[in-house]
DNA sequence: GATGAATGAGGCTTCATTCAT
DNA sequence: TATGAATGAAGCCTCATTCAT
């Protein structure tokens, strides 16, 4: 294939500053970053609902006031730890090793990315989850967030079918969206809710359904488990 | 294909009494009735967490305690709630008409009749989101009913592969999941998040996707709106 | 000694009737006794606060209003039930047999009629403790009852002086109160709060201890357990 | 005798930090004394029950919330009130002046002494009373203070026997018990339910009782009152 | 920069008693 | 007599945020 894959060039969540310490003293930018590092231990194990301010400061070693010096309120440090999330998870999917060029090497990188990353970032997945539902603001962010993964999606999907190995009869929104969920979905069941799953098989296993429904030919690597 | 959809009839949700207003006076089965109808509004209109006792009461036009008389706890009248969406939406759900037996007829109507039954009952699937990311115990009866219709969808399939119409690659559990959490989640993207699709598209291009990924032959009838 | 001790003759507790249920129905008079029988063995489990009206009427197997046909409030079924365990505490330290008519004799046998009746009535002592502390009403009616022993004894110490058995050093009003405090209390340290002693060994000391006090000849039975 | 009544010297009443205000800026010990001394008042005024976190924090003039950073509970700061008081109770008690070491002497003075406490702290034992039948934690703190009491009174008399001052035929456990819970209800019935008493008949009268109980020679200087 | 004390509204639940049937 | 639904005041505790030092 010769479309290449967008670049894994990562776009600015939201306007924050690219570096939020800029600013401070090294002193004050260490005190920050504790704080960050303790929110999002404590968000991990606890949720964002039962994890409040003192637990915070406390867990970070400073006062309680001083959260306040650095944030202006819960929500803010949250978004701050998902914003490190995004970027780590990113970080992770991109690190992912380039096999083929085309389309089903291609899914299958960016399904073994996607899943290495979500198991990688599990904790944090499922406070989001939560969060995001109690927040509305925290849910808008969210979708953002996935609006990029989609429009990845949409726009490889559109190449291929102008390279004919995808179907005119596919829509490539729905597709698009419909397949994302797909993936975004079985990582939330196998990785935050505990369903158990071998991760090369599911990555097979998902990319095999992804092409076929694409009608990208596929062929599996993996003896099939069942029957 | 012979092998029949599995039957519709309903399985019981759990253990709670059908009629949970067994043992009460026409005049309490009408308070009590009153209150569940009153949270469901609150519920769907506010979510869980911002919906308290405080507000179930007075819109039931009871007293503060009159609604312990009934429920124990919030998480209650809610788990009752749930009960009665759930019957709802199978009900919506088992009405969809067949069209045929074939696989891609049984898995278009249940794509369709799941797609109706989920715009329905769009503000109580939100608000169950919600409570059950907060609430372990809801958390769990929900994955329970979910394993319901997984089970289902795993029956099938697994049917299918042995008439041979889906290929012995594919591994029917993790299909099944896959499957089942691309129509889950793309419904609550479209229902819940706002998503705009049209309806019948919606319907088609999924099922068309859904039929792909299985192997299943499936044809559009409408055309396709890209390109 | 000449002088009888004061007849076992029962005092009226107060202005309750001594028949509470004339002017009930045998029906009436039987769901009264259910209550209050309910009450009792609740208000022995549970204690006077943990126990309300809901737990006596559904244990007692009528409806909550019933209970307000009978009693006009919850103090009063234990107000009832306080008296019933009187009369029971008076028929057991009556039943103890009489030995001899001597100061020592006589004292003995009140001493192991108090502990044998404070053994089978211990759970109520525990909860009167309690719902004296609590209510001033009961408080009250409790000093009463208390005030009917106390007299007894002084009563039977002055005698005791008149006779020359005791020295009439001894203020026969500080001993009657300082002598039933420490039987009293000495019964609530063992039955109620669970001090560990022997039964025949416990009634040999007290009586020992309060006889020497009074200057009352006395010898133990029972060979002394310490040194 | 030689044998001198144990010292005076204060154990412990439990692992609590001598200075529960360390940890804490002046103003902060400041507004937790205020509620320490708010809570004492009310205690004594109102009860245990009938005291609530509300009444304590507007008493010390301070927000509601303010309580809770210093406290976790009402129960918390009861104890707190409980362990001023049980300092305060043996300062008293150990004021009172030495006026021999034979038996009799420090018996009078062990009363005196007692009897000085209570009266100073009756408000507080009252309260004891009613908390410790409904709080079965504090319950068991009271019977921990009670049985360092009890200890020492049974040491004592130990010693008188081992010195021949008492007869053998005394079991010491018994007799500790049996005379401390005379002392004790005796100041109960007296300083609490209302009682009236000459302070110094009383000591007198209630130590003549104990040392003849114990077979311990003593003279009464006062006459007696009655007849 | 940092501290930590103070705020007070808000949520959940209990229960003695009344009252209409 | 008996029923059981309804009442609503009262109490406990949490926690995001502000502010004086």
């Amino acid at each position: 294939m010769s479309r290449p894959a967008s670049s894994d060039a990562v776009p600015p969540l939201d306007d924050a500053p690219p570096d939020a310490a800029s600013g401070l003293t090294p002193r004050g930018a260490r005190t920050r970053a504790r704080l960050v590092s303790a929110a999002r231990e404590l968000f991990e194990r606890q949720g964002y609902l039962d994890t409040n301010v003192n637990d915070i400061s406390s867990a970070a070693g400073v006062a309680y006031g001083t959260f306040y010096i650095y944030f202006t309120s819960k929500e803010e440090v949250f978004g701050e730890v998902v914003r490190d999330m995004h970027l780590q998870f990113r970080a992770i999917a991109s690190a992912e090793p380039r096999q083929g060029s085309d389309a089903a090497s291609l899914i299958e990188r960016a399904n073994r990315g996607f899943f290495r990353a979500y198991q990688q970032t599990a904790a944090m997945q499922r406070i989001m989850e939560q969060a995001s539902t109690v927040n509305p603001r925290l849910a808008m962010e969210r979708r953002e967030a996935n609006r990029y993964w989609r429009d990845r999606a949409r726009r490889a999907i559109t190449g291929w079918q102008i390279d004919g190995v995808v179907g005119r009869d596919i829509d490539a929104v729905y597709a698009a969206n419909a397949l994302g969920a797909m993936i975004d979905r079985f990582a939330y069941l196998w990785f935050v809710l505990g369903e158990t799953h071998e991760f090369e098989v599911a990555v097979e296993q998902l990319t095999h359904l992804y092409c076929n429904a694409l009608g990208i030919p596929h062929t599996l690597k993996l003896s099939p488990h069942e029957f």
